[in-house]
DNA sequence: CCTGAATCCATTGACGCCCATATCATCCCA
DNA sequence: TGGGATGATATGGGCGTCAATGGATTCAGG
């Protein structure tokens, strides 16, 4: 298993620490490090987190641009500037800052979405608002294709 | 960890003294000296600062041109000449230069941005307004990427 | 001497690290 | 097949260390 699947919530506890699913944290070890990369998303109310392949994927698209040109300022500064390097305890928790909590109005509850090679961490009530409706877009866009996989949870091995 | 990453927000004391934030610090100390080299940033009201890799840096932007021709002359006038050798205390604080304040409008606080090989420091008011000038452009940029679908693993967002 | 700067010390609060408890699934064995 | 044992996970809390910040003391130069 090295991809980042399924969904989880988890309770914040008082000291505003969260524990990474254990599934999430397999993933994760295979880093070799206890760090966990965390952004706000671009376009969700929602965290982008994962490991060193977030990173290097963050790397990749701001060395496309060369050293001080605007684009990569720009760039640097909206992904390296606004993602956190946040700690592993040895129990597998972190502690969100307070600016990541604040972009997902996250307060005592958070729900972990696997997304593959990175996981997204939403407030759990706005997920499930943003769930619905991105059901009811496939929903559609099945329609209008004409699909016949009534089936969404086939089986897989 | 040899990157600068993440923001941090810091007060200046009485002195006018502010403490590096720690991960920095650590990038810092494998360059073996407790020097900050800090420049006003050439785009930004804000400064542009970090250790010999961002002296390297300046070396190879102004290298590009030929020796003696008006526009090398230029750069390292406004690169060289104007950047500042700051020590680092034994508490990991520098002082800002009035010159160096006043191009940032800083005056009781500064925000610390990490750009991976540098850091900027940003008076915290206008750090906010450019951060979401700068996410607005990459939302976009990731639009005109988002459309083309062989763009396998760049899921910024 | 006097002023500004550099070095040293002190306080407070946050964070890292460790241990404790509970809940639950799995496994083993009678 | 039922029930207890086992192990892992999620969660709670205590405590020591370090970072951030403020203040004092020493030093250099005019």
């Amino acid at each position: 298993m090295d991809r980042f699947v399924s969904t989880y919530t988890m309770r914040l506890d008082s000291k505003g620490r969260v524990s990474i699913p254990a599934p999430y944290r397999t993933v994760l070890a295979k880093d070799g490090t206890d760090l966990l990369y965390c952004h706000p998303s671009l376009a969700e109310p929602a965290l982008d987190a994962g490991g060193s392949r977030l990173m290097a994927e963050i790397e990749a698209l701001i060395d496309r641009y060369p050293p001080y040109s605007e684009a990569r300022e720009e760039l640097a500064a909206a992904l390296y500037g606004t993602t956190e390097t946040l700690k592993i305890d040895s129990e597998g928790r972190v502690v969100l800052t307070d600016s990541l909590k604040h972009h997902a109005a996250i307060t005592d509850q958070v729900t972990f979405v696997g997304l593959g090679h990175k996981f997204r961490i939403w407030e759990p009530e706005r997920f499930r608002t943003h769930l619905a409706e991105a059901r009811e877009k496939v929903r559609q866009l099945r329609h209008a294709l004409g699909s016949r996989a009534e089936n969404e949870g086939s089986s897989i091995g």
